[in-house]
DNA sequence: CAGTCAATCTCGCTC
DNA sequence: GAGCGAGGTTGACTG
């Protein structure tokens, strides 16, 4: 088995073979092709005859990508079955999932180039600079970045409402709920610290509330004012900043 | 120029060519290669080496795949700008975005295939059951599914808050606050609607605040409830429902 | 499995 | 460009 095989213009007989192949492989598929797109599932799509880029994954995933966005138009998740046949010319790919039920078809009436391809890649990707590496730092490394004599009690605590990213006490002994957001603080994030607070204020007197977050909106704000709520800001690690002469220093 | 050219194990020099036309001509650029990826922006990631499927786009979009998962490992979103250069028989491509600043960077230490492609694609998705058209149905089609007597008054309706999907007023003459879920509502759904209620229940009596979705979740329902909010089941339109016998049937 | 929430979310729309 | 919210969100993790 080769590592990989392109086909230009495939013949319908070629594109199954490769198709088959691929599949029985675990290599990716490729094929850019012109193709219509009908999808059934919790919504319901079409998408008429155009020149699209078609991956399917060993691992199931399926995507249909037009040329332009980062989104494909159509897909499947990874966990799906592929089938194919051919009726008149024309070649159909089906991917089905099971739960929830859903069904993309895709038929395709004219194959520029198809190929399948071994992937040999044993490393994972190394992230930083998420809410949980975040949550780490405030909870494990340096607490007082929300004050000083904060003392943080529990991380990503369950509550009946929810799930609270950091409980603490301030040096008043007073219960701090805390809700980290990566990014600016929307009023999403301020419901959802609301949500926490009205939760635990039942049986804490003196509770506070802090939004913790680089930055936050106007109208978010406003409302957390309003409820009574803190901000404090707060910058994720391993962000990206900007120097005056255009290079990129790494803030601590 | 041809729609469509692929080269495989290209040299440098092919790959570049190859680069370079395709970005000239609006083409949309496919790469399988073994390569290491760097990204620096909202946050921070390095991949070290691997067979991965590179795919630009005329409109900027970048795309670095894995051989699993729906998600590129990596990418940049439409608008970015392409750069690259070769270095000790290394290819790197550079994905500039300007706001917010990220830099997504791929080294490439062997090409197995590369290819472009010129996308003729005059057709675009259309989709049914999203929320817009449960929106649209509930306001202007069928507004009594809510309710006997349910009279729309505004959709889409921004007050300080956030946005109030569907206003009317009952029967009675109460106003009503709609939040719409195309899916099973969650904690989330209800906090939103708890949110537009408190603002317009400072100046309106008798206010009630309806979750209108096809399902809840159990702790959703319970904490609606507790806030004195009510739940209605509407279905999303071109759902798809599955029967005993498996075959496929849509509601209406 | 369902539930909960983050995400380099993306995307579209409105102000 | 900021703000807001939907998405066929996906994905990870927990009970």
């Amino acid at each position: 088995m080769d590592k990989f095989k392109v086909i230009e213009t495939p013949d319908i007989n070629e594109t199954t073979e490769i198709l088959r192949n691929g599949l029985k492989n675990k290599a990716v598929l490729i094929i850019t092709a012109c193709c219509r797109v009908i999808y059934e599932g919790r919504a319901k799509s079409t998408l008429e005859y155009g020149d699209r880029v078609i991956i399917i994954k060993p691992d199931g995933s399926f995507l249909v990508h037009k040329g332009e966005k980062r989104n494909p138009v159509n897909w499947q998740p990874p966990g799906c079955k592929v089938k194919f046949y051919t009726e008149n010319e024309l070649l159909v790919i089906k991917s089905l999932r099971s739960n929830p039920k859903e069904i993309l078809e895709v038929e395709i009436s004219n194959t520029h180039v198809i190929m399948y391809f071994i992937l040999e890649d044993d490393n994972e990707l190394n992230l930083t600079g998420s809410e949980e590496e975040m949550s780490n730092y405030i909870f494990h490394e340096n607490p007082e970045v929300i004050e000083e004599g904060f003392q943080p009690i529990a991380q990503e605590k369950p509550i009946s409402n929810g799930i609270i990213d950091i409980m603490g006490k301030d040096k008043e002994g007073n219960i701090v709920v805390l809700e980290l957001k990566r990014g600016r603080a929307t009023l999403d994030a301020v419901s959802q610290l609301k949500r926490y607070f009205d939760n635990l204020s039942k049986e804490n007197d003196d509770l506070r509330g802090i939004l913790v977050a680089p930055s936050i909106t106007k109208s978010a704000f406003k409302l957390l004012e309003n409820y009574g709520l803190e901000f404090r800001e707060v910058h994720p690690h391993g962000k990206l900043k900007v120097s005056k002469n255009n290079n990129f220093n790494f803030q601590p």
